[in-house]
DNA sequence: GTAATATACTTTGATAGTCAAAGTATATTA
DNA sequence: TAATATACTTTGACTATCAAAGTATATTAC
């Protein structure tokens, strides 16, 4: 018999695939590569952001993500500006046009939030986030 | 003022994102990749599956599956075998050196689980597990 | 029952993504 | 002020990926 440990992780594990599933088939569908939307999503999710620290939360080496930004800037979704206190830093910033590409990714997820949760109480809603919310804080 | 939908959609990107960290840096840790992993991760929560089934599971076409697959059988992790009722077809199964990277890997991700839901009361676990649960029968 | 079409997988050649290591510039510490 | 650390970029080699063509088996239409 399997403890509600064990079936917590599981059932995470698989919503973590079928999210990334997902993701890969939506992205594909609009031409975009992974890396880029990825970028994207967390530049809009989060807001400017250093080199550094974005390369850390991809999961990429700042090598990768220097050649990722150059792409992004040449397609005018993103921009490099000064970081304000460490000049060895700069910040990576979402132009208007990678904002309407974000807005536009988010609300292919709030769609798909939307239907995974179809058959929630607007109670199961409120507790769900609530419950997301407190692991988040624990990563 | 943001709706619940709206929050719901945004911390399950967050949680996405962390775990998709998470995973980035625990494997990059065991000297693995991360296309290999997954592809054990898979097969070791579903059991042995079709080539087709297999690639759209990861997000990649069938000829990257098969190069992946070659590596993984070279390094025994996993075997083909023939479907048992459409010739064209193969199963792809873990072998026991596979089946043991699999239980190590998930050891991890059990370890994780415990960390972001220790303060969950044994109710709250179950009541997470249900939503998840019923979350993933959507998809 | 046979021909036409569809499906499952593999192979191949080109492209994109990745890393490690070395290079440049700025910050911090001794 | 010198030594060391940090943030980013560049480079060269390697890995992952796809699209398209190839092979074998199944299914459908006639």
């Amino acid at each position: 018999m399997k403890s509600t440990e064990d079936k917590l992780n599981h059932v995470m594990v698989e919503f973590y695939e079928k999210l990334s599933s997902w993701e890969q088939a939506v992205v594909k569908d609009k031409g975009y590569s992974l890396p880029l939307v990825h970028t994207v999503e967390i530049l809009g999710g989060n807001g400017p952001m250093r080199m550094k620290e974005l390369a850390e939360k991809i999961g990429v080496t700042t090598g990768t993500l220097t050649v990722q930004i150059d792409k992004m800037v040449k397609l005018e979704l993103v921009t490099r500006k000064p970081h304000e206190s460490d000049r060895r830093s700069i910040l990576v910033e979402l132009t208007s046009q990678g904002h309407e590409l974000y807005e536009e990714h988010d609300a292919l997820h709030l769609q798909l939030t939307g239907e995974l949760t179809a058959k929630f109480s607007d109670e199961e809603r409120a507790q769900f986030l609530s419950f997301l919310q407190r692991v988040n804080a624990e990563f």
